[in-house]
RNA sequence: GCGAGAGUGGCGGAACUGGCAGACGCGCUAGACUUAGGAUCUAGUGGGUUUCCCGUGGGGGUUCGACUCCCCCCUCUCGCACCA
């Protein structure tokens, strides 16, 4: 055994030796206790690994290493969700095609992700790029084609007039374009696919009140979700045509206050509605706001809105009230129009001042709440000027109002949501091409399965342009098929879906992966999953896990699945920032792990990155400790190398290993991982004070270290004699009786105040206790001339006296 | 504005269910060993007017006892942003 910890020895060493003995390979039809082990998948950036892989990666790893040393066979699978805009825009920056550029980006971060040394079983990788992965991204496609969930629409996509391109979502930052800060980004219409996640809202939402998640991404997906409960409305315009607008509120119980009515500028019925008088301004508004639409969401304006010229009869009152338009109301939430109650809604309050409009108090606040000036009231009360309702408690009003409604024909319960359908069209080049066919004929034909792939053909030029289709729609032996039903001339669809897609199934592909003959085999993914245990970062977690769990909802309503909800467990690891910014190429704060792996030795990065901060929670990436992890491991080097076979381990310091086993494995269980390694390093100094350790202390030690360092770990294993790899050993069992102390320190309060410390029996009494506490002179001292009011024992913890 | 999370030594952070605030580490100070030290080891390290007092963003409260619970306020980070 070397003098010297020397890292880059022993990591090449072990990485190597781990490739040759399979050592993170698990047999999929063998294994007795399965355990999946799932981190999300990177984007294989072409700067390859920053220091937040290098903190999730590991983490995920440890967790894996340790469920492994606990005796489940455990699956790490690893792959790269190399679709998708961000390696376009790459590929289009550098000149290069992203089918050559990336496999090497792909081959790049692989070699990275080696070198942290994760236990990651490379024979079930997936790339979702390569076409034996998305014939079955095509195939669920299909699947919810054939299953009623996705559809056909007009949408609007963002287009830039600088660029004149479409744009992706993440490229419109605040309404404006990503690289035209200056240029408003506009809304075109297309015709694209969605899927109706919006059918899984409810049990979406009722599903996370049982899965084992962060409690933090629960709460973003029920945000996100966003159940309204209240009432539709319909109000009949007064115009003689029988049409009605049907409005959404949450306060039923405000209709009498309702002065007027507002049409999103998008409303389908602002056309008919509008009076000749107000055509001109009418049209003038809806033009603008349509063309700002992404802007107009960027923060909230002064109110602007035009008036229609009509109006509609609030069925509560019998009054007329005016229907006017207005960019505040957002057409594709509710019903895209809204009964404006000035009085109890800000919003409508600051329009109705703009614009003059008539506020009428319906809700008396409780007597003592105060009103601020200038302010609608939107908090519950009881109701005024409503008729029959006067004097009615808010709440009960809500349902009161709703049913009378409903008697008469004007309305009913309803639930609305704020999750929208999931638009998969992406009018670009790099992604899974949807599989269907447009067919003069036969209308919208999908693609046979036995077709699958729809190859994504090689194009030279890729580059999106002023058509506002994809790329694809350029390339005519691409487009122009037969059709599979009737064989005539027909076209195929040009778009590509969303990277979403790919990613929100590859967890199922793993265990299968080297099957090319179906998506998922039955009997694999009834054994493992579903996954045990998924971790990612918290920036997925709305978009992402939502997505994955409709599609799995959606596999399992027609069969396939034999569960609804993917993952077992969910936990979110923290951000890593630097300098306290997210870090990012345009910032210029990206930290390469490479730099520190080759000075420090991945074992000493990993341990340092998960000693930085709780692992839940992130922080700010710094190096100025790493000295003390490097400094840790070199002293557990040296305890191996000066271990002596004849030594006996003192009671003293076998009683600190069974407390550390059961402080690691609980802190382990929880990913509390900095604090975990607090305690291995307590024992490193309990060694040094009450040592010499024998083998089982050793033993102890390293097993408890491996998930963190695993490549010294290994080594000194080897060194004390073993054949087969540490991952290959049981995690030690702690005896509770070891870790009962005989005689217990306990601090003695005067008032709240601590002024001495017995040491007594764990088995003393209460009154043995008081009596020894009195007697210390600090304590004496104290109470000298005063009575004893009080006294309480905390056993093992504390005596307090309260004296007066 | 709404939602979530967080404010503790010079720094990163610890503290179970209300029970000795500052574990562990960085840094710093002193010493030992050494030709040498950016190696190793030992001791110390919240502040102060040091028998004692103060101290977990600020202000109140509950309690024998509060970083922890309750009320009000401030600051920061992240997410969503006119969702009726």
């Amino acid at each position: 055994m070397e003098e010297r910890y020397n890292p880059a020895v022993i990591e090449a060493k072990w990485q190597r030796r781990w490739e040759e003995r399979g050592t993170n390979r698990v047999d999929l039809e063998q294994a007795t206790r399965p355990y999946y082990n799932l981190m999300m998948f990177p984007y294989p950036s072409a700067e390859g690994l920053h220091v937040g892989h290098a903190f999730a990666f590991p983490g995920a790893d440890i967790h894996g290493r340790f469920r492994r040393l606990q005796g489940y066979d455990v699956f790490e699978p690893m792959g790269f969700d190399a679709f998708g805009i961000h390696s376009e825009n790459y590929a289009l920056k550098i000149g290069a095609h992203p089918a050559e550029l990336i496999p090497r980006t792909v081959a790049k971060f692989r070699s990275q992700l080696n070198r942290l040394g994760l236990m990651l079983d490379w024979s079930h990788a997936v790339d979702t790029t390569d076409p034996g992965y998305y014939r079955w991204t095509q195939w669920i496609f299909l699947k919810l084609y054939h299953f009623g969930l996705a559809e056909r629409k007009k949408a609007p996509v963002n287009w830039c007039p600088a660029c004149h391109t479409v744009l992706a979502n993440e490229q419109v930052i605040d309404g404006y374009c990503e690289r035209h800060p200056e240029v408003a980004v506009e809304q075109r219409f297309a015709e694209q696919w969605f899927f109706k996640i919006t059918r899984y809202a409810e049990r979406l939402l009722r599903n996370l009140d049982w899965i084992d998640w962060s409690e933090t991404t629960k709460t973003a997906q029920r945000n996100w979700i966003g159940r309204s409960e209240g009432a539709a409305i319909e109000f009949p315009l007064n115009d003689g045509s029988g049409l009605r607008i049907r409005v959404f509120t949450t306060r039923p119980d405000t209709l009498f206050g309702a002065t007027y009515l507002v049409l999103a500028p998008e409303h389908e019925l602002v056309a008919r509605i509008t009076s000749p008088a107000q055509r001109g301004a009418v049209d003038a508004y809806v033009q603008r706001t349509l063309k700002m639409d992404l802007v107009r969401r960027r923060s909230v304006r002064d109110k602007t809105g035009v008036f229609t010229g009509a109006y509609a009869l609030n069925p509560a009152t019998q009054k007329l009230i005016p229907i006017w338009i207005a960019d505040y109301v957002l057409a594709e939430y509710g019903t895209g129009a809204i009964m404006a109650v000035p009085a109890h809604d800000q919003r409508d309050f600051e329009f109705a001042a703009a614009f003059g409009l008539p506020v009428v108090q319906v809700i008396q606040p409780p007597p003592g709440t105060r009103v601020e000036q200038d302010t609608a009231y939107e908090g519950p009360g009881v109701l005024v000027n409503s008729g029959p309702f006067d004097g009615m408690a808010s709440a009960e009003a809500k349902k009161a109002i709703t049913a009378w409604l409903a008697e008469r024909g004007f309305g009913e319960e309803r639930v609305e949501y704020k999750l929208h359908d999931w638009c998969i069209s992406r009018q670009r080049y790099w992604g899974p091409p949807i599989p269907m066919i447009y067919c003069d004929h036969c209308g919208v034909v999908p693609v046979p399965e036995q077709d699958l792939p729809v190859l994504l053909p090689f194009v030279e030029n890729f580059r999106p342009d002023e058509s506002g289709v994809s790329p694809l729609a350029r390339v005519r032996e691409f487009y122009e098929v037969s059709c599979p039903r009737c064989r005539a001339l027909a076209r195929r669809e040009t778009d590509v879906s969303d990277t979403f897609l790919d990613s929100a199934w590859y967890f199922l592909r793993y265990p299968s992966a080297h099957r090319s003959d179906v998506a998922f085999d039955p009997e694999l993914t009834c054994k493992w999953l579903p996954v045990d245990m998924y971790i990612g970062g918290n920036e997925h977690a709305v978009l992402h896990l939502m997505y994955t769990r409709f599609i799995t909802m959606a596999l399992h309503d027609m069969g396939l699945l034999p569960f609804e909800e993917p993952f077992r467990k969910f936990r979110a690891h923290g951000l890593i920032t630097k300098d306290g910014a997210k870090m990012s190429k345009s910032r210029g704060n990206v930290v390469n792990p490479d730099q520190y792996i080759d000075q420090y030795g991945a074992d000493v990065f990993r341990m340092y990155m998960m000693f930085l901060g709780p692992y839940t929670e992130g922080g700010d990436f710094r190096d100025e400790g790493i000295a003390g992890v490097q400094r840790f491991l070199e002293a557990v080097w040296r305890l191996v190398r000066q271990f002596d076979p004849q030594a006996q381990a003192s009671p003293v310091l076998r009683r600190s290993v069974h407390r550390t086993i059961a402080k690691v494995q609980e802190d382990l269980e929880e990913l509390r991982y900095n604090t975990a390694i607090a305690a291995l390093m307590s024992l490193a100094n309990d060694i040094r004070r009450y040592g010499p350790p024998d083998r089982w202390v050793l033993e102890c030690l390293l097993i408890m270290i491996a998930p963190f360092a695993p490549h010294l770990a290994e080594e000194l294993w080897e060194a004390l004699g073993h054949q087969t790899s540490i991952f290959d050993a049981r995690w030690p069992q702690y005896d509770p009786q070891a870790l009962l102390e005989e005689q217990v320190e306990l601090a003695v309060q005067v008032n709240g105040k601590v002024r001495g410390r017995i040491t007594v029996a764990r088995t003393a009494s209460d009154e043995e206790i008081v009596r020894a506490a009195q007697e210390i002179p600090s304590v004496r001292a104290h109470l000298q001339g005063k009575t004893i009011r009080k006294q309480v024992v905390v056993p093992g913890r504390l005596v307090s006296f309260v004296v007066g």
